[in-house]
DNA sequence: TTATTATATTCCAATATAGGAATATATCTA
DNA sequence: TAGATATATTCCTATATTGGAATATAATAA
């Protein structure tokens, strides 16, 4: 698991974000995601291993096939940032602190 | 406004994480933020720039100085797209239909 | 007006990334 | 065993991105 700016980025590419849109409740092999794409088989590897290496996505292997779906984890970790963001979002205490004196 | 990915992207620059996590429950200038980095000035009016373009911040000038301040509904279309997924995670159906008749 | 302060823009270099081609590996089947 | 299928890895290229330096713009102060 990583932490959430690895995750964020692992979100920010269109390619991996319908993948994991795929993945929702489902459980898919390979094959079956790359059916959806018009991109090579490597490249889509490619995604799913930034995805698992972002703690997004695990994989199980069955066989021939290997099937990935989300990993509860790292959405809990997202949802937890947001409800603080979302939280302090009524109060917006204007600072300002910093020193005229600067280059 | 722009799309979840472009939201993500944004948020996956560990720079521009930390920025949105100083404006938690806060509204700052520019260089208020900038004295808790080792970057140049520039360098945050960039990361700034790409914040307010993918609908995560707002700014609003007083004088000489350029205020940010998160923008909720980034937040809620990001809480909304989690929530979608955490709620169908405790269902996996596999799904397998890809043919094998592949190149 | 000129000078100063705060922020934004432009240009550049180093590095990172997406996607393709070729190939390797893993598993199953005949 | 050899061949076929499913997935992963390596290498390469085009493009994107981060951050710095220099400069521009905006607003205030003298």
């Amino acid at each position: 698991m990583k932490i959430l700016p690895d995750i964020f980025k692992a979100l920010g590419d269109p390619t991996r974000m319908r993948i994991v849109e795929m993945l929702v409740g489902k459980e898919l092999c390979v094959c079956d995601i790359l059916d959806s794409f018009n991109i090579t088989q490597p490249v889509i590897s490619h995604h799913l291993k930034i995805l698992k290496h972002a703690g997004l996505v695990t994989d199980s292997r069955e066989g021939k096939w290997v099937y990935y779906s989300l990993d509860h984890k790292a959405f809990e970790l997202i949802g937890s940032f947001i409800d603080k963001a979302k939280g302090d979002l009524h109060k917006k205490e204007r600072q300002h602190a910093c020193l005229p004196i600067r280059k």
